[in-house]
DNA sequence: AGTACATACTACGTGTCGTAGTACGACGCG
DNA sequence: CGCGTCGTACTACGACACGTAGTATGTACT
């Protein structure tokens, strides 16, 4: 339940940048033709990520329409929490988020929680 | 660069936890008994965490005695960080940040950080 | 010399991912 | 009404990661 492949990333990039469910072909037509992939990878991929539950798809007239069930920010901060919680015991997870915090600079963070608390 | 698998995860707690370099047959004492693996198992899997560049190996005397290249709240923050940077622009960066202080909760972030201001 | 321990090399099954083909159903057009 | 077009479902295959472990080889101590 994390990683994703690179182009199941790369697909899902589409989905977010388009924020309105988009088709197999609209997806397929997005990604990058010099890639030359055909239409059916982009078909499988779409379904492994359903599987995945990390997109839904929604019968619309003909074809199904796939979207993200979560924005990308919300899979970044899981896939964050994710990483934090091999930390076993809380004392363990203070030491490896004082680390995270050194790491991105204390004043990143409060920039971003300033922009967060704007919203 | 990143993810470790479950066993490989185990054998390092196991480096952590000694915080002393420890031979195979150490680290094989100290797996889970009723798991029953064999030494050679648990030799595999110290060598590619070296070829991974996680533990390094230094002989001494007449076996390899493997260490951690990180500690564990580093490695837990680089994980961190890492699933960071799949926002691409800052502003994502900080929309994701967002997210994940409010998942964690703003205390909690402020108690972690008090703990490492300590040091 | 033999035994015990250590490492190196090789192997195999399973799962994931990138990649894609083929088969089959539905719809509209001539 | 049959045929081509579009769309989906199912199947496949090679590469790579990982858990698992065996065999071979070297070395030192008794």
């Amino acid at each position: 339940m994390s990683g994703l492949g690179e182009l199941e990333r790369e697909v899902m990039a589409r989905l977010w940048d388009a924020a309105e469910p988009l088709t197999v072909r609209q997806v397929h037509e997005r990604l990058d033709p010099a890639r030359g992939l055909a239409y059916t990878t982009v078909m499988t991929v779409l379904d492994r990520l359903a599987k995945k539950g990390v997109v839904t798809q929604q019968k619309a007239d003909r074809a199904y329409r796939y979207t993200a069930t979560q924005t990308r920010e919300e899979m970044t901060a899981a896939l964050m929490l994710d990483a934090l919680s091999a930390a076993p015991d809380g004392a363990a997870r203070d030491a490896a988020l004082a680390h995270f915090v050194g790491r991105i600079g204390a004043d990143a963070l409060t920039a971003a929680l300033k922009a967060a608390e704007k919203r």
